[in-house]
DNA sequence: TTGAAAGCGCTAACAA
DNA sequence: TTGTTAGCGCTTTCAA
């Protein structure tokens, strides 16, 4: 039926062992062996068992990726990055949402070490106690991508999320604007909170802005809630003139708003995004946003991880990737 | 280290059958014997290991997904159709990426085999002959999602191409409109030769249109050749006043194309698409299309992949899902 | 350079 | 209801 190295050995007059070096590119062959080897192998068309290989060396070259939500662009493109450096190292990925429900990670993390995987890319909005717990007692390196865990216990691959917060309001204010709201998806967030949010912040403090918790809203990371979150702005009896995104479908729902009661953007208002996707440049007007390199972020966290995963020497388990903003239209 | 079935037979008194079994869900363990189990595994804290218990089972729980590209709404959304329903039932996928290359789909195909998933579910283009003759082989069920197989001897989830590309067709057509173009990804590939395009024909014939070549343009799949497209057709002696679109980046690169132009649409031109994707309502006008239930296949596609898992009865292998046109703002 | 043999951790007869 | 045992297909000592 299936054959198997014993099918190999037999045909070519080896011993399994013989076969199993040649397979695994063990030099210790001799060059006439391995020829007659190869050549049955070709013949019978045999194919290495990888759950075999996997149980008797520990090793199953499948790594595990948990995420919110494949069907997000801002994951799948990370997942993109995730993926194409793996492939380079040759490890799959078991693919895994979480939709960010704490006790789905939990059981997705045990899920992925029950089947053995070498390692996990995670990314999270929180890392709470017990996603914690299970991730310490991991026996395979984890990997944080765009995630951050406070205590800074694992590995992660991040943007100075803090400073490109500052930096966007501070686009915001510096055409002079005095109202500048805030809209965010999940506020509560390790990022949203204690990077954007408190670069916000900053920026305003230090334009001696102060801060209206009015204009500080937390929404759904949806273009709807993006709507919607511009009607209510709108019904303030001093509303915001500037807005700060927290993504690009928020923006697009602040930009479509303004435009649907006749206002112009940017010369009426002004929209600053945080993410930077495809949908960037496909509005109008095009929307100034920062870039948050999420292709980049899978594929240093997978190269980290393939560090860990062999052992190599690691200089910075903390990674730092750089930010820029990107010019466009929605910003003065 | 890491503590295997014997520890917990050891400690429990028991064989090690025995926790296979209360671990397995098996009912032939006295109430008893099963309470003292379970009381040592969770004392333990044992987990089961997948790897040794694919091996010995030959069933893995997991299953390989191929698609083009993750990055892209269109696949990522089918893919988390896949992943919803394969966790319902259990199952892990391991996911990767073919960017529609001829080589990588049946190499990607042959890594998956040796990692023993149970099953496939793959969304290419086009099956080419190497793809067929390693499908062929395969041990394992695989179902093709979106993917039209010429000799139809692949379990398969689709829907009604032509009969949507006519319908699309017609929606412009009834609008008065005597130069339609078809924009369209790819036209060499199976669904968009055979069933789009065809439909588009189709659909002129009955109206008495005569087909021009010059109408009819393949692209890539993006925007920016949207935009490109536009100016394209723009330039011809009789430039088209209705466009039917091959997907949503597509449309919205036409009628950013027209808008930037000066024309209004749908007064001036008129644009259908076919995707109805997250963008869809994400640009003005918002966009008329044919409903491409990406999800809902890639459900639809896992149920079946089940299905032929646990070899139950299948009524019909090749499932035709239905389609509907969203009406918005891109057609009067 | 090669082979023998002992696992890897589990499932699944089969016997008791 | 439980235990014994023979694999599953491979890697990896160890010895030759």
């Amino acid at each position: 039926m299936t054959i198997t190295i014993y099918d190999v050995a037999r045909e070519a007059n080896v011993s399994m062992a013989t076969v199993s070096r040649v397979v695994n590119g063990n030099q210790n062959v001799k060059p006439a062996t391995r020829q007659k080897v190869l050549a049955v192998i070709e013949r019978l068309d045999y194919r290495p068992n990888a759950v075999a290989r996997g149980l008797a060396s520990k090793k199953t070259k499948t790594v595990g990726v948990i995420i919110p939500d494949i069907s997000n662009v801002f994951y799948a493109e990370l997942v993109r990055g995730i993926e194409d450096i793996a492939t380079m190292y040759r490890y799959n990925i078991i693919l895994t949402n979480s939709d960010q429900q704490e006790d789905k990670e939990v059981q997705l993390l045990s899920t992925l070490f029950s089947k053995q995987v070498d390692g996990v890319v995670m990314m999270s909005d929180q890392v709470t106690k017990d996603m914690f717990k299970e991730m310490e007692r991991s026996q395979v390196p984890i990997v944080l991508a765009g995630t951050i865990e406070a205590t800074n216990s694992f590995p992660s691959v991040n943007i100075e999320y803090h400073e490109a917060a500052v930096d966007a309001a501070n686009r915001l204010l510096q055409n002079g604007h005095k109202r500048v709201a805030f809209v965010s998806g999940s506020i509560s967030s390790a990022i949203n909170q204690l990077f954007k949010l408190s670069g916000y912040k900053e920026a305003l403090e230090k334009a001696n802005i102060e801060i209206d918790s009015d204009l500080i809203v937390g929404i759904d990371n949806t273009y709807d809630d993006g709507l919607l979150a511009w009607k209510k702005l709108r019904e303030l009896e001093n509303p915001p003139t500037a807005f700060f995104a927290g993504n690009d479908e928020i923006a697009i729902g602040l930009i479509h708003g303004a435009q649907d009661n006749g206002f112009r953007v940017p010369e009426d208002i002004e929209v600053i995004s945080f993410e930077n996707s495809k949908l960037a440049r496909m509005v109008r007007p095009q929307l100034t946003s920062v870039v948050l390199p999420l292709y980049d972020i899978g594929a240093v966290s997978m190269r980290l991880l393939t560090k860990f995963m062999n052992k190599e020497k690691i200089d910075e388990q903390t990674v730092i990737l750089p930010y820029r903003i990107e010019e466009r239209d929605s910003v003065k």
